[in-house]
RNA sequence: GGCGACAUAGCCAAGUGGUAAGGCACGAGUCUGCAAAACUCUGAUCCCCGGUUCGAAUCCGGGUGUCGCCUCCA
């Protein structure tokens, strides 16, 4: 069956089908280990986790690098300001390499526990300052480049194009307009391949051009020639990449190859917050333990973030990603009821839903309306064993963890309980033996009052957290 | 000012020419001593106006509104 994936550089859904035989070479653009990475962050890796899933259930086999900014990344994508490493560095009075560790372990930490598949390499930018380097001569040595006081500068004029991706309007007086243009750039729009480092910048190695590190852009290109070649598959990112992190990149590739390097970009809308942006000074900058604090597990903000298309935006609530934690454990609860269950289902009705799952994720990556399939299989009348084998195959491409459900449900009953709430559940219990109705229902007031809900089921009294 | 989107039931949203997926909430019911949880059932003609068409949420034109980017951000 077709995959048709949306590209960027053409504006068109594509066939999809990989430049070399069955392997397919990817490239994500990473985080920058400068901070905690926030929810809208992990949207754009929910959609890369999307990504490989979906290709994989296609039968192919992946070669997929992210990378790990460590160094380079100025405040502004366009050259200016501080390096954010460096910045963080002084903020927590830490060195670089220390910030950069520190926040790459807890990235790594919630792309576990939002149970995203971990690319097959992971590159970090100051491990290829040799590469980076060589990156560097070859765009000198084409030409596509020169030096200033302030660095290795990528002159867009040389090209017969920029920008390809974005519809930004080169013009001058926009350019003017917002920033000081420094008048040693031949354009406006050049940017930094290579920065010459001041001397009070940690972070920096020897180079042809005197002590330096590289600019943000360059890093990107140089690893995934590297390890992917100079043509290859997709190159993934967020829309925010768009306008000039992925035009640079293209630019940097061709003053060096002649070539773009990937054949199709796929971008991730951004999530908002309360209908608007998220920003730090609005104060809605959230982290996955900022959500874990509120009762949502990661992968209820997983389910969450499979509510829209990864194409268009997603307006985040903590009421939204409540009822996500609702469905999940609902989905959760109807899974294992059919992993219970013992009638009978025709392979027909397997093999429809199979056919129709396939095709709504190869249209683009439709997680959306692949969800309403799941749901139409969990709330199926017939509880079969069939149903639960079903939503355990295609949870490969959700990556729910499904197949845990029970741990998941129980790891939420099972919580600590402080002395002072045993003892009322004591009493409680006690009453209700007694059938002193009255008692058992002022008790049960208190608890909620003091924060735990409690749930008369069959096996006996469930406390739950509120 | 330039560029790009979007506008579908209370909320989050899928759907791109043939008579509106799904999730959550609300309401009703089953269960329960009563609740809760769970389960079942229930709701919209798609911002407005005009056009194309046998037929439009879906295409075209014009409004109105919201949002994003151009400045940090996935």
């Amino acid at each position: 069956m077709e995959l048709k994936l949306y590209n960027t550089l053409t504006r068109k859904k594509e066939n999809f089908k990989p430049l070399i035989g069955n392997e397919v070479r990817i490239y994500t653009c990473g985080p920058t280990v400068y901070n905690y990475a926030h929810i809208g962050n992990f949207r754009s890796y929910i959609f890369m986790d999307n990504l490989r899933r979906v290709l994989k259930y296609n039968g192919y086999n992946l070669k997929h690098v992210m990378n790990i900014t460590d160094v380079g990344h100025l405040e502004s994508d366009a050259d200016e300001g501080e390096d954010k490493m460096e910045k963080a560095a002084k903020r927590e009075k830490k060195n670089p390499y220390d910030i950069a560790k520190f926040y790459t372990e807890a990235f790594f930490k919630d792309m576990e526990s939002l149970n995203i598949e971990i690319p097959e390499i992971i590159a970090k930018a100051t491990d290829h300052i040799p590469e980076m380097i060589e990156y560097v001569k070859k765009i000198i040595e084409n030409g596509y480049a020169y030096e200033t006081s302030k660095g290795i500068y990528f002159d867009i004029s040389k090209l017969d194009k920029y920008p390809v991706l974005s519809n930004r309007k080169m013009d001058e007086q926009i350019a003017g307009a917002r920033v000081d243009v420094d008048p040693e750039k031949k354009n406006p729009y050049d940017f930094a391949l290579w920065i010459k480092a001041p001397e009070n910048h940690i972070m920096k190695w020897e180079s042809p051009w005197g002590l330096s590190y590289p600019g943000w852009h360059l890093e990107c290109t140089a690893m995934g020639n590297k390890y992917l070649g100079e043509e290859f598959d997709i190159h993934t990112g967020g829309v925010d990449h768009i306008p000039i992190h992925h035009e640079n990149e293209i630019a940097q590739a061709k003053g060096a190859t002649g070539k773009i390097h990937a054949k199709l970009w796929m971008h991730v809308e951004f999530l908002q917050v309360d209908g608007g942006k998220m920003s730090k000074s609005l104060g809605n900058v959230y982290t996955i333990s900022q959500l874990a604090e509120r009762g949502i597990e990661a992968l209820a903000y997983k389910l969450f973030c499979y509510s829209a298309h990864y194409r268009t935006k997603l307006n985040f609530t903590f009421d939204g990603a409540l009822s996500s934690q609702k469905a999940l454990n609902r989905l959760r609860e109807g899974y294992l009821k059919h992993l219970k269950g013992e009638d009978e289902v025709k392979n027909e009705i397997i093999q429809e839903y199979e056919t129709k799952f396939l095709e709504t994720i190869n249209d683009d990556l439709n997680i959306p309306a692949a969800m309403g399939i799941i749901w139409d299989i969990v709330r199926s009348e017939q509880k079969s064993k069939k149903y639960a084998e079903l939503l355990e195959k295609f949870d490969q491409v959700l990556g729910l963890d499904i197949k845990n459900s029970q741990r998941y449900l129980e790891k939420q009953s099972n919580i600590e309980i402080p002395e002072e709430i045993k003892e009322l559940i004591e009493k409680r219990k006690i009453a209700r033996q007694e059938k002193n109705w009255k008692l058992s229902d002022e008790i049960r007031d208190i608890l909620v009052k003091k924060g735990y809900q409690v749930e008369d089921s069959k096996e006996g009294m469930i406390v739950k957290k509120i």
